[in-house]
DNA sequence: CGTCTAGTTCGGTTTGTTCCGAACTAACAT
DNA sequence: ATGTTAGTTCGGAACAAACCGAACTAGACG
């Protein structure tokens, strides 16, 4: 029982860690330990812990726990007599990775108006030309595209705004 | 005024191309030669022409140029009595951009499914702890987000097809 | 004081990526 | 046949990322 448990946790560890090295640009072990750190909750995880259950080193745990505190993706807390560090994450981490899905899209949609800008240029200077024109419609639609898809990350950023959460 | 808009060019390559490096997880160098085909349009770019402008080896300029046909990012086309290829850009490139937008929530949203069955699982074998539970309302924000997310990119994806267009 | 715990720092190995040059090929032209 | 054009292929240099072990440190405890 308590077993399958610890199995499903680590498979989830797996799949959860693949996705986070993607998404937040991790190396393979600092992707574990968040993943490994989001399954284990408010109850908090130490060093050792992930040195043991991650069969990484000292050196690497140490490194990517900085660094994850850098990025402030995670936080601990002590427990009085006792050395050791209990890490959970950051509850705004959720915050931060909305906030980043919001740049990246201004981000892209500066790129569309700047190509289309470009893009008008290049075709005054071809009246004639009409076959060597740039269709410019695409760029339209993909900035209402980003405009849709910023207004539901917004929507979700009111949603969390209004609730205590714990990933 | 020709000098001017090649350098407006030439700029718009290294901004884009750091763009699509991150997006399509390209090279460096693969993601210029995407850029500049992007930018030059119907008339086509040679392999020529990216070896001097881009100012990188020949080996290099082939490797990724085949990478992309590879990728089906790029085609070319030919002109009757001369042996040079022309390249300009697959026009469903955008259509394979946004099936891989669609599916990568389709896998964010099976992650947070699957994140939220395991929480409850746990959550139902601490019923005298509440303490330690896990909230779980977030991922059903989440998953509300993507599937907002995911109607309007499929909004696009239906402008598009009623649309002919060319980056 | 020495010892234990909890973690850090440093140097090095392994592995992977990105690009290059030189030698090669295939097809056409003279 | 010899050259030219338009590329391809291969080996390797240069650099960067990811991880490890061993030696170290800082504080608590006896």
């Amino acid at each position: 029982m308590k077993e399958e448990i610890c199995q499903k946790k680590m498979s989830l560890v797996e799949k959860l860690g693949v996705h986070l090295e993607n998404r937040e640009q991790l190396a393979p072990v600092a992707a574990r330990i968040l993943a490994y750190i989001i399954l284990t909750g408010k109850k908090g995880t130490t060093f050792e812990d992930m040195v043991t259950i991650l069969c990484a080193s000292k050196s690497t745990i140490s490194t990517h726990l900085n660094h994850l505190q850098d990025l402030n993706k995670i936080v601990y807390f002590t427990k009085t007599g006792d050395r050791k560090k209990y890490f959970v994450i950051n509850k705004d981490m959720v915050v931060q990775h909305i906030d980043n899905m919001i740049n990246k899209w201004n981000e892209e949609r500066e790129i569309h108006l700047e190509l289309k800008n470009y893009k008008e240029t290049i075709n005054n200077n071809k009246i004639d030309n009409e076959d060597e024109k740039f269709d410019l419609s695409f760029h339209d639609d993909y900035i209402k595209f980003i405009d849709g898809a910023t207004a539901s990350v917004e929507e979700l950023r009111t949603n969390l705004a209004n609730n205590k959460f714990n990933i």
